[in-house]
RNA sequence: GCCGCGUUGGUCAAUCGGUUAAGACGCCUCCCUUUCACGGAGGAAUGACGAGUUCGACUCUCGUACGUGGUACCA
């Protein structure tokens, strides 16, 4: 095969609440992959589970995929060439082939009720082996097309009982295959069940589904997560009891992303537990009203979440950490993906994030800032203004929100003061000191950060006292804490009249 | 239980048989800043264990341990 055809990857997952993390990673890699290669990234809804199915989830989706960069090219939302990309409305196609691989002798009709298939697995467990399976060795117990006669077979679907279809596993056979990450893997045939293909319901099972709509959708490097390794041989033997064999996508498994602490899988548990978000943006459960905090909403830059979520599980293999997307694109390949998954570290995420934002022009940051400020009902007085405050505190925030709390005391005096560290230094020279000052600035013909400090500096001397005492009692009395960008700084922005009263006001406080 | 996959500092990780085993986050110290950050300089901290192959193993093989995933008419 000297052509190469046209990579096309896809994310498929069910719309069933909020985007998690590693969905968000899933996703990205598909499309950092189809976009290196020049290729087509599809959105598939996997929504086969009508049981499990969440109103707005996939818009939901669709627009954590659109906030993140990493939109598909073809989806439900789009009207590309494979549609329909959501798998209830492509219901009637699967039926075709689960039959055909009836006909084939590669899978049969079961008719075993839930109640019975759990009887079953009470029966024939043991404590070596607690969860019998349905399989090579237990099938021709069952009440199947295999155990019944031909005529009863017939019957029964004459009569309409339900039934599922499941494929029949072959004996002794060892399925292997080769994934990306992980090279070549080996499952032995008789260890894995007869998976149910075609539902009572007359859905496709995600076995089935995910092999006929990646034929049908031509694509060609299927990438998922490290849970479905274990259900691969199924997969590759669809494909080949299809006779696609020849169009079976490349595999890969993505390592798992765990939990910081403890074991086993991040959840939104965890990140609720641990005060962390693990989806993408907010997401509204519409069946408990609860609302679950997302990365958008928190404070993350898109573009700081995708480079940590790449990062997580991927290395370039050289120093470098701040990527573009663009750069990421260029940089990626299946091959550097590590096979250990990976605990996520929510302090390096914000770090992420903060290098974002120092590394973001001032004007564009401005676009983030203002209406997180305008929501909180500050006046930001002009965007030259706002563009000033934003260069002054920008390299302090680590995320969006906390440009309000570097930022609020340039619009608005502030109401509560560390008095505490203020006390420490406080004192009757102070006091007259700060009492003169007032007098000073009100002489002062001109208001810049150089008449200022000059004359602050200047009556300290005179005054016999350490600048660092009366400088650090200022800042409070500017800002209201111990932070913020140089105190002149702060003073020459909010002007001559806001900083006397400024200290005033905490001179009152003192009494 | 069985099967799959994995295992380099607390975390993310480089190394693709020969290095004093990178780098980053976090932590600590110092400098800068008479605030807090930013920035700069330093520090502590790593190859799960046991065999084998080899002149030489973090790197290859096997075993053990541990972790993780699966074992549904869920994806």
């Amino acid at each position: 095969m000297i052509m190469s055809k046209k990579v096309r990857t896809r994310f498929a997952p069910s719309p069933t609440g909020g985007l998690h993390l590693g969905g968000v990673r899933t996703a990205l890699y598909s499309y950092l992959y189809a976009k290196k290669h020049k290729g087509t990234f599809v959105l598939r809804v996997e929504d086969t589970d009508q049981t499990r199915f969440v109103d707005g989830a996939e818009q939901y989706i669709i627009d954590c995929l659109a906030w993140c960069g990493i939109s598909a090219d073809e989806g439900p939302h789009t009207q590309g060439e494979y549609a329909p990309y959501r798998q209830s409305e492509r219901k009637e196609m699967y039926k075709k082939y689960a039959l055909q691989l009836v006909e084939s002798g590669h899978a049969y009709y079961a008719f075993d009720t839930p109640e019975e298939l759990e009887k079953m697995r009470e029966q024939l467990k043991t404590p070596q082996n607690p969860s019998p399976q349905y399989d090579t060795h237990t099938r021709m117990h069952m009440k199947n097309s295999l155990t019944l006669l031909k005529e009863e077979t017939e019957k029964l679907l004459a009569d309409q009982v339900p039934y599922v279809i499941r494929i029949k596993m072959p004996k002794n056979e060892t399925v292997t295959f080769t994934d990306m990450i992980r090279g070549e893997i080996k499952n032995d045939s008789n260890l894995v069940d007869d998976k149910v293909l075609l539902k009572g319901d007359g859905m496709p099972t995600y076995h089935l589904a995910v092999v006929v709509d990646d034929y049908l959708m031509k694509i060609t490097h299927a990438f998922r997560g490290e849970e479905w390794l274990p259900s691969a041989p199924v997969h590759v033997l669809l494909w080949s009891y299809l006779g696609w064999g020849h169009a079976m996508p490349h595999w890969a498994h993505l390592p798992l992303i765990l939990k910081p602490d403890g074991h086993g899988k991040l959840s939104k548990r965890d990140g609720d537990r641990l005060g962390f978000p693990v989806f993408a943006m907010d997401w509204y459960d519409p069946k408990t009203g609860e609302t679950t905090k997302g990365f958008k909403e928190l404070g993350f830059l898109p573009e700081a979440f995708i480079n940590l979520l790449a990062l997580l599980g991927w290395s370039s293999g050289e120093e470098k950490e701040i990527f573009t997307k663009e750069e990421l694109i260029e940089a990626f390949s299946m091959e550097r993906v590590h096979k250990g998954g990976a605990k996520f570290d929510f302090e390096k995420a914000k770090w992420f994030n903060h290098e974002w934002i120092k590394k973001m022009p001032v004007a564009s940051c401005e676009l983030f800032v203002k209406p997180i400020l305008e929501s909180k009902g500050i006046d930001i007085k002009s965007d030259e203004y706002l563009l000033n405050v934003v260069s002054l505190v920008k390299d302090r925030c680590t995320l969006l929100n906390d440009f309000y709390v570097q930022s609020v005391y340039f619009f608005q005096a502030p109401q509560e003061f560390d008095l505490e560290s203020v006390k420490l230094k406080w004192s009757a020279d102070k006091a007259d000191f700060f009492t003169e000052l007032i007098s000073r600035y009100g002489q002062l013909t001109e208001w810049n950060l150089e008449a200022l400090e000059t004359c602050f500096k200047a009556l300290a001397t005179e005054k016999n006292i350490k600048v660092g005492d009366v400088q650090f009692i200022y800042r409070i009395m500017l800002v209201g804490g111990k932070y913020g960008p140089g105190v002149f700084h702060i003073s020459e922005m909010i002007g001559k009249q806001d900083s006397m009263e400024r200290i005033q006001r905490l001179m009152g406080l003192l009494g």
